[in-house]
DNA sequence: CGTTTAATTGACCAGTATCAACAGGAGTGG
DNA sequence: CCACTCCTGTTGATACTGGTCAATTAAACG
Protein backbone atom coordinates (compact mmCIF):
# COMPACT_ATOMS: atom_id res chain seq x y z
CA UNK A 1 0.00 0.00 0.00
CA UNK A 2 1.14 3.41 -1.03
CA UNK A 3 1.24 6.45 1.39
CA UNK A 4 -0.87 9.15 0.30
CA UNK A 5 2.12 11.69 1.12
CA UNK A 6 -0.21 14.47 3.05
CA UNK A 7 1.60 13.40 6.60
CA UNK A 8 2.81 16.50 8.41
CA UNK A 9 6.95 17.74 7.87
CA UNK A 10 7.87 17.57 11.17
CA UNK A 11 10.97 17.60 10.46
CA UNK A 12 10.59 21.02 7.93
CA UNK A 13 11.35 24.19 9.96
CA UNK A 14 14.20 22.74 12.03
CA UNK A 15 17.50 24.46 11.74
CA UNK A 16 19.75 22.60 9.79
CA UNK A 17 23.22 22.92 9.48
CA UNK A 18 23.60 26.95 9.74
CA UNK A 19 21.56 27.32 6.79
CA UNK A 20 23.55 26.95 4.21
CA UNK A 21 22.24 24.24 2.28
CA UNK A 22 21.34 25.20 -1.08
CA UNK A 23 17.80 24.24 -2.44
CA UNK A 24 17.79 20.78 -4.36
CA UNK A 25 19.76 20.17 -7.35
CA UNK A 26 17.70 19.12 -9.81
CA UNK A 27 13.61 20.35 -10.31
CA UNK A 28 11.86 17.52 -8.78
CA UNK A 29 10.67 17.19 -5.10
CA UNK A 30 14.02 16.88 -2.69
CA UNK A 31 14.19 16.45 0.81
CA UNK A 32 12.53 14.19 3.38
CA UNK A 33 9.34 14.94 1.28
CA UNK A 34 10.44 13.36 -1.41
CA UNK A 35 10.65 9.36 0.33
CA UNK A 36 6.61 9.72 0.71
CA UNK A 37 6.66 8.75 -2.80
CA UNK A 38 8.76 5.05 -1.48
CA UNK A 39 7.29 4.73 1.52
CA UNK A 40 4.78 2.03 2.29
CA UNK A 41 2.08 2.02 5.20
CA UNK A 42 2.15 -0.97 7.55
CA UNK A 43 0.15 -1.34 11.10
CA UNK A 44 1.41 -3.05 13.84
CA UNK A 45 -0.75 -4.07 16.89
CA UNK A 46 -0.87 -2.77 20.13
CA UNK A 47 2.35 -5.08 22.46
CA UNK A 48 3.52 -6.54 19.31
CA UNK A 49 6.96 -6.09 17.40
CA UNK A 50 7.85 -4.64 14.47
CA UNK A 51 11.49 -5.92 14.35
CA UNK A 52 13.80 -7.43 17.23
CA UNK A 53 17.38 -6.43 18.18
CA UNK A 54 19.46 -7.79 15.41
CA UNK A 55 17.45 -8.08 12.98
CA UNK A 56 18.78 -7.25 9.12
CA UNK A 57 17.58 -3.80 9.11
CA UNK A 58 16.11 -3.50 5.76
CA UNK A 59 14.02 -0.44 6.39
CA UNK A 60 13.83 2.82 7.55
CA UNK A 61 10.72 3.80 9.48
CA UNK A 62 8.48 6.83 10.57
CA UNK A 63 5.43 7.05 12.60
CA UNK A 64 2.15 7.56 11.20
CA UNK A 65 -0.52 7.03 14.48
CA UNK A 66 0.49 5.91 17.53
CA UNK A 67 2.87 5.23 20.31
CA UNK A 68 6.01 2.46 19.88
CA UNK A 69 8.61 1.94 22.04
CA UNK A 70 12.50 0.99 21.05
CA UNK A 71 14.85 -0.81 23.55
CA UNK A 72 17.74 -3.18 23.94
CA UNK A 73 17.86 -6.48 26.17
CA UNK A 74 20.15 -7.87 28.67
CA UNK A 75 19.79 -11.47 28.52
CA UNK A 76 18.50 -11.63 31.82
CA UNK A 77 15.84 -10.12 30.80
CA UNK A 78 16.55 -6.90 32.16
CA UNK A 79 15.35 -3.95 29.79
CA UNK A 80 15.89 -0.27 28.68
CA UNK A 81 13.95 1.55 26.30
CA UNK A 82 15.73 4.01 24.44
CA UNK A 83 12.90 6.42 23.14
CA UNK A 84 9.02 6.44 22.93
CA UNK A 85 8.40 7.10 19.48
CA UNK A 86 5.65 9.33 18.54
CA UNK A 87 3.74 10.32 15.24
CA UNK A 88 5.71 12.06 13.20
CA UNK A 89 9.12 10.21 14.65
CA UNK A 90 11.86 8.97 12.19
CA UNK A 91 13.06 5.61 13.59
CA UNK A 92 14.93 2.68 12.70
CA UNK A 93 17.81 4.00 10.35
CA UNK A 94 21.06 2.29 11.32
CA UNK A 95 24.94 2.26 10.79
CA UNK A 96 25.33 -1.45 10.09
CA UNK A 97 23.70 -4.25 8.48
CA UNK A 98 21.11 -4.82 11.12
CA UNK A 99 19.17 -3.22 13.89
CA UNK A 100 20.44 -2.50 17.34
CA UNK A 101 17.36 -2.12 19.27
CA UNK A 102 14.01 -3.51 19.00
CA UNK A 103 10.84 -1.89 18.37
CA UNK A 104 7.22 -2.60 19.72
CA UNK A 105 3.95 -0.90 19.42
CA UNK A 106 2.53 0.38 22.82
CA UNK A 107 -0.50 1.66 21.38
CA UNK A 108 -1.96 0.35 17.89
CA UNK A 109 0.48 2.10 16.10
CA UNK A 110 0.52 2.20 11.45
CA UNK A 111 4.43 3.53 10.39
CA UNK A 112 5.60 3.91 7.06
CA UNK A 113 8.36 1.95 5.76
CA UNK A 114 10.97 3.07 3.58
CA UNK A 115 13.60 0.48 1.93
CA UNK A 116 17.01 1.02 2.80
CA UNK A 117 18.05 -0.12 -0.60
CA UNK A 118 15.71 2.90 -2.31
CA UNK A 119 16.99 5.08 0.18
CA UNK A 120 20.62 4.34 -0.23
CA UNK A 121 20.32 5.37 -3.98
CA UNK A 122 18.37 8.46 -3.30
CA UNK A 123 20.57 9.91 -0.69
CA UNK A 124 23.95 8.97 -3.04
CA UNK A 125 22.26 11.44 -5.43
CA UNK A 126 20.49 13.87 -3.22
CA UNK A 127 23.00 16.28 -0.84
CA UNK A 128 19.64 17.77 0.28
CA UNK A 129 17.83 14.58 1.55
CA UNK A 130 21.21 13.44 2.80
CA UNK A 131 22.02 16.46 4.78
CA UNK A 132 18.34 16.31 6.09
CA UNK A 133 18.55 12.83 7.14
CA UNK A 134 21.77 13.49 8.89
CA UNK A 135 19.95 16.75 10.77
CA UNK A 136 17.26 14.74 12.21
CA UNK A 137 19.93 11.82 13.32
CA UNK A 138 22.00 15.07 15.43
CA UNK A 139 18.84 15.78 16.82
CA UNK A 140 18.33 12.06 18.56
CA UNK A 141 22.00 11.39 19.22
CA UNK A 142 21.47 15.50 21.59
CA UNK A 143 18.23 13.81 22.92
CA UNK A 144 19.89 10.49 23.82
CA UNK A 145 22.75 12.82 25.50
CA UNK A 146 20.03 14.15 27.78
CA UNK A 147 19.32 11.00 28.11
CA UNK A 148 22.54 9.62 29.56
CA UNK A 149 22.00 12.30 32.02
CA UNK A 150 19.09 11.41 33.61
CA UNK A 151 19.80 7.46 33.18
CA UNK A 152 23.33 8.17 35.26
CA UNK A 153 23.08 10.68 37.60
CA UNK A 154 19.50 11.50 38.38
CA UNK A 155 17.54 10.22 41.06
CA UNK A 156 14.16 8.39 40.78
CA UNK A 157 12.21 12.45 41.49
CA UNK A 158 13.89 13.74 38.94
CA UNK A 159 13.84 11.54 36.46
CA UNK A 160 9.77 11.40 36.71
CA UNK A 161 9.82 14.53 36.99
CA UNK A 162 11.58 15.10 33.47
CA UNK A 163 9.68 12.11 32.40
CA UNK A 164 6.68 14.18 32.79
CA UNK A 165 8.01 17.58 30.93
CA UNK A 166 8.67 15.77 28.24
CA UNK A 167 5.20 13.97 27.87
CA UNK A 168 3.92 16.82 28.29
CA UNK A 169 5.93 18.62 25.48
CA UNK A 170 4.86 15.98 23.11
CA UNK A 171 1.02 15.83 24.14
CA UNK A 172 -2.03 17.58 22.49
CA UNK A 173 -3.17 19.19 25.64
CA UNK A 174 -2.14 22.08 27.55
CA UNK A 175 -1.43 20.83 30.67
CA UNK A 176 -2.77 17.48 31.12
CA UNK A 177 -0.85 14.24 29.64
CA UNK A 178 -2.31 11.29 28.54
CA UNK A 179 -0.14 8.48 29.27
CA UNK A 180 -0.19 5.67 26.80
CA UNK A 181 2.23 3.49 28.17
CA UNK A 182 2.31 0.86 31.32
CA UNK A 183 4.21 2.01 34.77
CA UNK A 184 7.18 -1.04 33.44
CA UNK A 185 7.85 0.87 30.39
CA UNK A 186 8.15 4.14 32.87
CA UNK A 187 10.41 2.30 34.68
CA UNK A 188 12.90 0.49 31.92
CA UNK A 189 12.57 3.66 30.62
CA UNK A 190 14.04 5.88 33.57
CA UNK A 191 15.91 3.05 34.77
CA UNK A 192 13.97 2.34 37.68
CA UNK A 193 11.79 -0.61 39.16
CA UNK A 194 7.72 -0.02 39.09
CA UNK A 195 7.54 -0.04 42.63
CA UNK A 196 9.73 3.06 43.01
CA UNK A 197 7.76 4.69 40.29
CA UNK A 198 5.01 4.01 41.49
CA UNK A 199 5.88 5.19 44.81
CA UNK A 200 7.25 8.85 43.02
CA UNK A 201 3.94 10.17 41.42
CA UNK A 202 2.41 10.70 44.99
CA UNK A 203 5.34 12.64 45.74
CA UNK A 204 5.24 14.97 42.99
CA UNK A 205 0.96 15.31 44.14
CA UNK A 206 2.46 15.54 47.32
CA UNK A 207 4.63 18.56 46.15
CA UNK A 208 2.07 19.80 44.98
CA UNK A 209 2.76 20.07 40.80
CA UNK A 210 0.64 17.61 39.79
CA UNK A 211 -2.79 16.00 39.94
CA UNK A 212 -3.22 12.55 39.33
CA UNK A 213 -7.15 11.55 38.48
CA UNK A 214 -6.07 8.22 37.67
CA UNK A 215 -2.83 6.15 36.57
CA UNK A 216 -3.02 7.05 33.25
CA UNK A 217 -3.51 10.38 33.21
CA UNK A 218 -1.81 13.25 34.92
CA UNK A 219 -2.97 16.41 35.21
CA UNK A 220 0.18 19.09 35.64
CA UNK A 221 -0.66 22.02 38.48
CA UNK A 222 2.69 24.01 38.37
CA UNK A 223 5.09 23.61 35.18
CA UNK A 224 7.73 25.91 36.66
CA UNK A 225 7.56 23.73 39.96
CA UNK A 226 7.58 20.60 37.97
CA UNK A 227 10.74 21.73 35.95
CA UNK A 228 12.70 22.87 39.09
CA UNK A 229 12.39 19.12 40.32
CA UNK A 230 13.87 17.93 36.94
CA UNK A 231 17.46 18.82 38.47
CA UNK A 232 18.72 20.83 35.46
CA UNK A 233 18.63 24.48 35.00
CA UNK B 1 47.83 26.20 10.52
CA UNK B 2 47.01 23.78 8.16
CA UNK B 3 46.74 19.64 7.94
CA UNK B 4 48.89 17.82 6.69
CA UNK B 5 46.14 15.38 5.43
CA UNK B 6 48.05 12.44 6.08
CA UNK B 7 45.91 11.81 9.35
CA UNK B 8 44.46 7.74 9.63
CA UNK B 9 41.12 7.56 7.60
CA UNK B 10 39.53 5.73 10.28
CA UNK B 11 36.27 5.89 8.68
CA UNK B 12 36.78 4.61 5.26
CA UNK B 13 36.12 1.14 5.24
CA UNK B 14 32.98 1.05 7.71
CA UNK B 15 29.47 -0.38 5.75
CA UNK B 16 27.96 2.34 4.26
CA UNK B 17 24.60 2.54 4.16
CA UNK B 18 23.87 -1.01 2.13
CA UNK B 19 26.90 -0.37 -0.37
CA UNK B 20 24.76 1.56 -2.87
CA UNK B 21 26.50 4.36 -2.72
CA UNK B 22 27.78 5.70 -5.71
CA UNK B 23 31.36 7.62 -6.42
CA UNK B 24 31.77 10.80 -6.01
CA UNK B 25 30.00 12.85 -8.35
CA UNK B 26 32.80 15.28 -9.68
CA UNK B 27 36.09 13.97 -10.11
CA UNK B 28 37.98 15.34 -7.38
CA UNK B 29 38.98 14.39 -3.35
CA UNK B 30 35.51 13.68 -2.15
CA UNK B 31 34.58 12.09 1.26
CA UNK B 32 35.58 12.95 4.52
CA UNK B 33 39.33 13.04 3.16
CA UNK B 34 37.67 16.18 1.37
CA UNK B 35 37.89 17.47 4.67
CA UNK B 36 41.60 17.74 5.37
CA UNK B 37 41.80 20.72 3.26
CA UNK B 38 40.05 22.60 5.05
CA UNK B 39 40.83 21.52 8.65
CA UNK B 40 42.70 23.67 11.13
CA UNK B 41 44.88 21.96 13.67
CA UNK B 42 44.57 23.69 17.60
CA UNK B 43 46.09 22.41 20.45
CA UNK B 44 44.20 21.63 23.73
CA UNK B 45 46.38 21.32 27.56
CA UNK B 46 45.88 18.53 29.88
CA UNK B 47 42.40 19.17 31.62
CA UNK B 48 40.96 22.17 29.29
CA UNK B 49 38.36 22.72 27.78
CA UNK B 50 37.58 23.10 24.00
CA UNK B 51 34.46 24.57 24.41
CA UNK B 52 31.59 24.58 26.83
CA UNK B 53 27.84 23.44 26.60
CA UNK B 54 25.74 26.04 25.30
CA UNK B 55 28.51 27.65 22.90
CA UNK B 56 27.60 28.27 19.63
CA UNK B 57 28.88 25.34 17.82
CA UNK B 58 30.86 27.21 15.30
CA UNK B 59 33.54 24.07 14.23
CA UNK B 60 33.25 20.32 14.13
CA UNK B 61 36.51 18.58 15.24
CA UNK B 62 38.36 15.59 14.64
CA UNK B 63 41.31 13.87 17.23
CA UNK B 64 44.28 13.63 15.77
CA UNK B 65 46.18 13.24 18.79
CA UNK B 66 45.59 12.82 23.18
CA UNK B 67 42.49 11.95 24.66
CA UNK B 68 39.00 13.94 25.38
CA UNK B 69 36.45 13.53 27.03
CA UNK B 70 32.23 15.31 26.42
CA UNK B 71 30.41 15.25 29.09
CA UNK B 72 27.07 17.45 30.67
CA UNK B 73 26.60 18.57 33.82
CA UNK B 74 23.42 19.38 36.26
CA UNK B 75 23.41 22.97 37.62
CA UNK B 76 24.33 21.09 41.29
CA UNK B 77 27.80 20.20 39.61
CA UNK B 78 26.64 16.07 38.97
CA UNK B 79 28.55 15.48 36.02
CA UNK B 80 27.94 12.63 33.13
CA UNK B 81 31.01 12.00 30.80
CA UNK B 82 28.91 10.84 27.83
CA UNK B 83 32.08 9.45 25.66
CA UNK B 84 35.88 9.46 25.76
CA UNK B 85 37.51 10.62 22.48
CA UNK B 86 40.59 8.99 21.02
CA UNK B 87 42.86 10.12 17.69
CA UNK B 88 40.73 9.52 14.89
CA UNK B 89 37.42 9.97 16.53
CA UNK B 90 35.03 12.72 14.96
CA UNK B 91 33.18 15.65 17.54
CA UNK B 92 31.29 18.22 17.64
CA UNK B 93 28.87 18.44 14.87
CA UNK B 94 25.25 19.71 16.33
CA UNK B 95 21.68 19.92 15.10
CA UNK B 96 21.14 23.13 16.81
CA UNK B 97 23.40 26.22 17.10
CA UNK B 98 24.83 25.47 19.95
CA UNK B 99 27.21 22.36 21.64
CA UNK B 100 24.79 20.51 23.84
CA UNK B 101 28.03 18.93 25.78
CA UNK B 102 31.05 20.37 26.66
CA UNK B 103 34.80 18.92 25.43
CA UNK B 104 37.69 18.99 27.59
CA UNK B 105 41.32 17.17 27.21
CA UNK B 106 41.92 14.39 29.17
CA UNK B 107 45.61 14.40 27.96
CA UNK B 108 47.31 16.73 26.01
CA UNK B 109 45.82 16.77 22.80
CA UNK B 110 45.56 18.02 19.30
CA UNK B 111 42.23 18.44 16.82
CA UNK B 112 41.46 19.23 13.67
CA UNK B 113 39.00 21.98 13.43
CA UNK B 114 36.59 22.29 10.45
CA UNK B 115 34.62 25.32 9.85
CA UNK B 116 31.05 24.24 10.00
CA UNK B 117 30.03 27.00 7.67
CA UNK B 118 32.29 25.63 5.21
CA UNK B 119 31.31 22.29 6.06
CA UNK B 120 27.43 23.16 5.33
CA UNK B 121 28.73 24.23 2.08
CA UNK B 122 30.42 21.15 0.88
CA UNK B 123 27.71 19.33 2.70
CA UNK B 124 25.06 20.40 0.48
CA UNK B 125 26.98 19.82 -2.81
CA UNK B 126 28.56 16.65 -2.03
CA UNK B 127 25.98 13.90 -1.04
CA UNK B 128 29.18 11.23 -0.96
CA UNK B 129 30.32 13.82 2.06
CA UNK B 130 27.17 14.59 3.67
CA UNK B 131 26.31 10.31 2.87
CA UNK B 132 29.80 9.40 5.45
CA UNK B 133 28.78 12.05 8.18
CA UNK B 134 25.47 10.48 8.73
CA UNK B 135 27.15 7.43 8.71
CA UNK B 136 29.30 8.36 11.37
CA UNK B 137 26.81 10.25 13.48
CA UNK B 138 24.91 7.05 13.22
CA UNK B 139 27.31 4.55 14.44
CA UNK B 140 27.92 7.36 16.91
CA UNK B 141 23.93 6.88 18.34
CA UNK B 142 24.55 2.99 18.13
CA UNK B 143 27.01 3.56 20.66
CA UNK B 144 24.90 5.56 22.66
CA UNK B 145 22.34 3.08 23.04
CA UNK B 146 24.60 1.05 24.32
CA UNK B 147 25.60 3.73 26.68
CA UNK B 148 21.92 3.98 28.05
CA UNK B 149 21.54 0.22 28.64
CA UNK B 150 24.90 0.25 30.62
CA UNK B 151 23.50 3.35 32.55
CA UNK B 152 20.47 2.14 33.53
CA UNK B 153 20.26 -1.58 33.74
CA UNK B 154 23.70 -2.55 35.08
CA UNK B 155 25.24 -2.84 38.45
CA UNK B 156 28.61 -1.64 39.32
CA UNK B 157 30.67 -4.80 38.29
CA UNK B 158 29.01 -4.71 34.77
CA UNK B 159 29.81 -1.44 33.97
CA UNK B 160 32.86 -1.38 35.16
CA UNK B 161 33.90 -4.45 33.38
CA UNK B 162 31.90 -3.08 30.24
CA UNK B 163 34.32 -0.22 30.27
CA UNK B 164 37.39 -2.31 30.18
CA UNK B 165 36.37 -3.83 27.19
CA UNK B 166 35.62 -0.62 25.80
CA UNK B 167 39.24 0.55 26.72
CA UNK B 168 40.89 -2.50 25.78
CA UNK B 169 39.18 -2.38 22.31
CA UNK B 170 40.78 1.06 21.97
CA UNK B 171 43.98 0.65 23.18
CA UNK B 172 47.07 -0.21 21.26
CA UNK B 173 48.21 -3.48 23.15
CA UNK B 174 46.45 -6.81 23.05
CA UNK B 175 45.76 -7.18 26.64
CA UNK B 176 47.04 -4.18 28.71
CA UNK B 177 45.40 -0.90 29.19
CA UNK B 178 46.72 2.33 29.80
CA UNK B 179 43.80 4.52 31.61
CA UNK B 180 44.67 7.81 30.81
CA UNK B 181 41.49 9.44 33.25
CA UNK B 182 40.99 9.45 36.57
CA UNK B 183 38.92 7.52 38.73
CA UNK B 184 36.57 10.60 39.15
CA UNK B 185 35.94 10.63 35.06
CA UNK B 186 35.98 6.31 35.29
CA UNK B 187 32.91 6.92 38.14
CA UNK B 188 31.03 9.99 35.81
CA UNK B 189 31.12 7.89 32.21
CA UNK B 190 29.91 4.98 34.53
CA UNK B 191 27.15 6.60 36.61
CA UNK B 192 29.10 5.62 39.68
CA UNK B 193 30.90 7.45 42.25
CA UNK B 194 34.94 7.55 42.45
CA UNK B 195 34.81 5.11 45.92
CA UNK B 196 32.74 2.53 44.57
CA UNK B 197 35.09 2.20 41.09
CA UNK B 198 37.66 1.78 43.29
CA UNK B 199 36.12 -0.63 45.38
CA UNK B 200 34.83 -2.38 42.56
CA UNK B 201 38.58 -3.05 40.50
CA UNK B 202 39.70 -5.38 43.23
CA UNK B 203 36.52 -7.81 42.78
CA UNK B 204 37.58 -7.75 39.63
CA UNK B 205 41.14 -8.68 40.31
CA UNK B 206 39.88 -11.16 43.01
CA UNK B 207 37.83 -13.06 39.99
CA UNK B 208 41.33 -13.75 38.42
CA UNK B 209 40.26 -11.68 35.43
CA UNK B 210 42.22 -8.61 35.46
CA UNK B 211 45.62 -7.95 37.15
CA UNK B 212 46.51 -4.41 38.25
CA UNK B 213 49.87 -3.24 38.55
CA UNK B 214 48.48 0.20 39.57
CA UNK B 215 45.94 2.68 39.53
CA UNK B 216 46.45 3.50 35.79
CA UNK B 217 47.40 -0.05 34.25
CA UNK B 218 45.04 -2.88 33.58
CA UNK B 219 46.52 -6.29 32.39
CA UNK B 220 43.22 -8.52 31.05
CA UNK B 221 44.06 -12.09 32.20
CA UNK B 222 41.19 -13.85 31.20
CA UNK B 223 39.18 -11.58 28.53
CA UNK B 224 36.17 -14.03 27.79
CA UNK B 225 35.46 -13.95 31.63
CA UNK B 226 35.79 -10.30 31.38
CA UNK B 227 32.74 -10.56 28.50
CA UNK B 228 31.10 -12.70 30.91
CA UNK B 229 30.99 -10.05 33.78
CA UNK B 230 29.60 -7.59 31.36
CA UNK B 231 25.86 -8.81 31.54
CA UNK B 232 25.36 -8.69 27.61
CA UNK B 233 25.15 -11.79 25.63
C1' DC C 1 61.96 15.97 50.36
C1' DG C 2 57.74 18.38 51.54
C1' DT C 3 53.36 19.55 49.60
C1' DT C 4 49.47 18.65 47.08
C1' DT C 5 46.42 15.82 44.70
C1' DA C 6 44.51 11.28 43.62
C1' DA C 7 43.23 6.82 45.15
C1' DT C 8 42.06 3.56 48.64
C1' DT C 9 39.84 1.93 52.65
C1' DG C 10 36.58 2.00 56.53
C1' DA C 11 32.19 2.96 58.92
C1' DC C 12 27.79 4.13 58.28
C1' DC C 13 23.65 5.59 55.79
C1' DA C 14 20.08 6.22 52.25
C1' DG C 15 17.80 5.39 48.14
C1' DT C 16 16.17 2.09 45.50
C1' DA C 17 15.40 -2.86 44.74
C1' DT C 18 13.27 -6.96 46.12
C1' DC C 19 9.69 -9.84 47.73
C1' DA C 20 5.08 -10.22 48.96
C1' DA C 21 0.46 -8.99 49.84
C1' DC C 22 -3.40 -6.37 48.41
C1' DA C 23 -6.55 -3.35 45.66
C1' DG C 24 -8.62 -1.64 41.58
C1' DG C 25 -10.46 -2.18 36.72
C1' DA C 26 -11.42 -4.36 32.55
C1' DG C 27 -13.12 -8.04 30.37
C1' DT C 28 -15.75 -12.53 30.36
C1' DG C 29 -19.17 -15.72 31.10
C1' DG C 30 -22.94 -17.19 33.72
C1' DC D 1 -26.33 -7.51 36.05
C1' DC D 2 -23.12 -9.63 38.85
C1' DA D 3 -19.33 -12.72 40.13
C1' DC D 4 -14.97 -14.39 38.63
C1' DT D 5 -10.56 -13.90 36.72
C1' DC D 6 -6.66 -11.64 35.05
C1' DC D 7 -3.79 -7.94 34.82
C1' DT D 8 -1.93 -3.71 36.30
C1' DG D 9 -0.86 -0.81 39.75
C1' DT D 10 -0.28 0.26 44.71
C1' DT D 11 1.40 -0.41 49.25
C1' DG D 12 4.15 -2.57 52.95
C1' DA D 13 8.27 -4.80 55.04
C1' DT D 14 12.86 -5.68 54.49
C1' DA D 15 17.37 -6.17 52.13
C1' DC D 16 21.15 -4.59 49.74
C1' DT D 17 23.77 -2.00 46.46
C1' DG D 18 25.96 1.87 46.07
C1' DG D 19 26.44 6.61 48.20
C1' DT D 20 28.26 9.66 51.79
C1' DC D 21 31.53 11.22 55.00
C1' DA D 22 35.92 10.73 56.96
C1' DA D 23 40.48 9.02 57.61
C1' DT D 24 44.57 7.01 55.51
C1' DT D 25 47.80 5.82 51.99
C1' DA D 26 49.99 6.42 47.64
C1' DA D 27 51.39 8.91 43.90
C1' DA D 28 52.62 13.15 41.42
C1' DC D 29 54.93 17.45 41.42
C1' DG D 30 57.66 21.35 42.48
Amino acid sequence: MRTSSQLAPSVVGLPFFDGRISPAPTGRNSGLESLDTIGAVQSVRAGCELYAEGDAAASWYRVNSGILRTYKLLPDGRRQIDEFLFPGDYFGLESGADHDFATEAVTAATVIRYSRARLGSLVSEDAHLSAQLLQVTLGRLNKAHGRMLLLGRKNAGEKLASFLLEMLDRSSGRNTIDLAMSRTDIADYLGLTIETVSRTFPLLKQEGVVELPNAHHVVVIDRQALEDLTGDE
